[in-house]
DNA sequence: CGATTGACGTACG
DNA sequence: TCGTACGCCAATC
C-alpha cells in the first residue's frame, strides 16, 4: 500500500477481517505481519485496538493456547467470554472449545 | 535517554 | 511431558 501503514492499523484490519466465530492466535497475525515471532507486539497493539475506532474484535484473538489470556483487558474478565459466546463459540474455564476447528489463519484465508 | 514491562511463542532442560 | 529461560519490538515510566 502507498499509504505507510503502522504495525497497529495492520493488526486491525486483520483482527477486522476475522469473521463471526471465529478466532485466531497472535503469532499467526504476527507471522503475517512478517513480524515474525514478536507476539507481544500484537497483544500490545491489542491493547490499542480495544481504543481504536472502528472497534477490533480483539475478543476473536487469544493465544496460541486457545486461552483467553486478555480477556483482563476488556474493562470485565466476562466480557471477552460473553461476547465470543454470542457468536456461538464455547469457552470452558477460559479456554475455547474447538479452538483447531475455529481457528481462522489470516496466512490460508488471505492466501498470502 | 535508559530500564522495565507486556493480551506471546519457541527452545532448552 | 512439564517447567523454566530467553527473545521480539515498541511503548511507558
Amino acid at each position: 500500500m502507498t499509504t505507510k501503514s503502522s504495525f497497529f492499523e495492520d493488526v486491525y484490519a486483520v483482527v477486522r477481517l476475522i469473521p463471526q466465530g471465529r478466532v485466531t492466535s497472535y503469532g499467526a497475525i504476527a507471522k503475517y505481519l512478517g513480524t515474525g515471532m514478536s507476539s507481544r507486539m500484537v497483544g500490545w497493539a491489542m491493547n490499542a485496538a480495544i481504543q481504536a475506532d472502528p472497534p477490533v474484535p480483539a475478543h476473536r484473538v487469544v493465544n496460541r493456547h486457545g486461552l483467553l489470556t486478555g480477556k483482563m483487558h476488556f474493562g470485565s474478565p466476562h466480557r471477552m467470554q460473553e461476547l465470543l459466546e454470542a457468536e456461538g463459540i464455547k469457552i470452558i474455564n477460559d479456554q475455547v472449545q474447538s479452538f483447531e476447528s475455529l481457528f481462522w489463519n489470516p496466512l490460508t484465508e488471505l492466501e498470502m
